[in-house]
DNA sequence: CTCGCGAGGTGGTATAGTCCGCTATCCAGC
DNA sequence: GCTGGATAGCGGACTATACCACCTCGCGAG
């Protein structure tokens, strides 16, 4: 009744467990409230020792999807706001798991020596060369938000080969150039929206916009990118999910 | 030259490593960019075994304060953005970390009936109880917030006993009932302040504030409360370490 | 009838290993 | 000088086992 997991994949068991798990969970087949297999079941079950069978479900915490309680067992999370929480994705996945269709206007692809601050938050020598890249960002074809990146040249040296208005910056990185992205800090701040963007995204200057401001770094702990987003604030909110990190 | 670990105490020992790790980071003894001691080299220094110190260097990952590179070592990260990323805190320890003051203002606390949207937030039903607070909250003397909370009252029934001008909701809730927050959802969204919380923050009405959107559940899955924050934009940025769920 | 206690379940912590793929280093051989 | 191989060290994945604290539930003693 039970597919087996692959062994010989490169995709580690206890990520194939927790992967069938979520199925489960986002096509219903388990309830919010309902319990979930135990860790010691979910061993027995697919012929893995506890600890690996109690990795995947530790992740699915993480994730927000389940809650475990002590002496109890372990439950879908009945949770009321979006699902799609941002974990670490780009514009055009997080419009995706919005269910909109992403697109860009490309306004500026340049190498540029980096300015002080930008320097700064890449951790690189001020007068490196770093892309600079400024898109509209679209949903379903209206403005949604104002990005400009900022990314080193020697990590992509040939980032200005793409077409930048119909690919994902983050697929490039990822699939093109085997770039990971590891972790990320953020910073959200409310704005009003200078004139020039405010053309851009088609809104009054002066009206309110939300500004995410992100440094991305890369499992090698080098800073990946820096990237400004300046979202209409009567399209967009941000949404997280946060956990106490007690493993 | 090292002190060893409390093998009675009710802290883990992967807690104590980690909490030891910390403080080392924290106090600048290891540089941004040096390595970390290695998975063995804990586990022999502390005389536990390689997967205890391995959960306390894991720990240590998701807090965004090292990042570990296969075949190389673990580093301290170097970072530019503020340490204290929003981990799950309320608006007291939230200033505190800061280096602020916080100081609040009670502008309402009363039960009442629970209205249909607050209710689904909490998953409880319409009609229930809730204790609905709304208070000023300052930094250094100056507003900072408005805040709106809703509580469950079956959760907390004597909380309008305590003087939540001075105390913190979530100690409260943590030391004097045992309630432990495990996780949260938020949603952040920028606006215009409107004309009654204006005049409480001292703004005009109509300027960008940071609206703070949040669900906080307890261990049990269970949700704790619903909490609105509206903050000035010119005073306040939430900040946000992310990272990818490969544990 | 109620109370208490134990059996058996759960997740949390910890041990002590194995095997793997990766990386840096260093040295021998070309 | 450079290349290739051995080696040592690293984190990642996984196993098997054990004990703990906690919870639920049912059974038996009072």
């Amino acid at each position: 009744m039970e597919r087996p997991l692959d062994r010989n994949s490169y995709v580690p068991l206890y990520a194939q467990i927790q992967q069938k798990l979520r199925q489960m969970i986002d096509r219903g087949e388990i309830a919010p409230g309902a319990p979930v297999p135990s860790e010691r079941e979910l061993a027995e079950r697919y012929g893995v020792s506890r600890m690996t069978a109690r990795q995947a479900l530790r992740a699915l915490r993480q994730d927000g999807l389940v809650y475990r309680e002590r002496g109890i067992g372990t439950f879908v999370a009945r949770r009321k706001v979006d699902l799609h929480t941002r974990n670490l994705v780009g514009f055009t996945e997080d419009m995706r798991l919005r269910g909109l269709r992403p697109s860009s206007k490309l306004i500026l692809l340049r190498r540029e020596k980096v300015t002080q601050q930008i320097a700064n938050e890449l951790g690189i020598e001020v007068g490196g060369d770093v892309f600079h890249l400024e898109r509209l960002r679209l949903a379903d074809g209206t403005p949604m938000a104002y990005e400009s990146n900022y990314v080193p040249v020697d990590l992509c040296p040939d980032l200005d080969q793409y077409d930048l208005e119909r690919d994902s910056l983050y697929r490039i990185l990822e699939e093109e150039h085997g770039i990971r992205m590891q972790s990320a800090d953020e910073i959200l701040e409310a704005a009003r929206a200078p004139r020039d963007k405010a053309r851009y995204l088609s809104i009054r200057a002066g009206s309110p916009v939300l500004v995410v401001h992100r440094v991305v770094y890369g499992d090698n702990g080098r800073a990946i990118e820096s990237v400004r987003t300046i979202y209409r604030a009567d399209r967009y909110r941000a949404t997280f999910h946060l956990t106490k990190n007690t493993l």
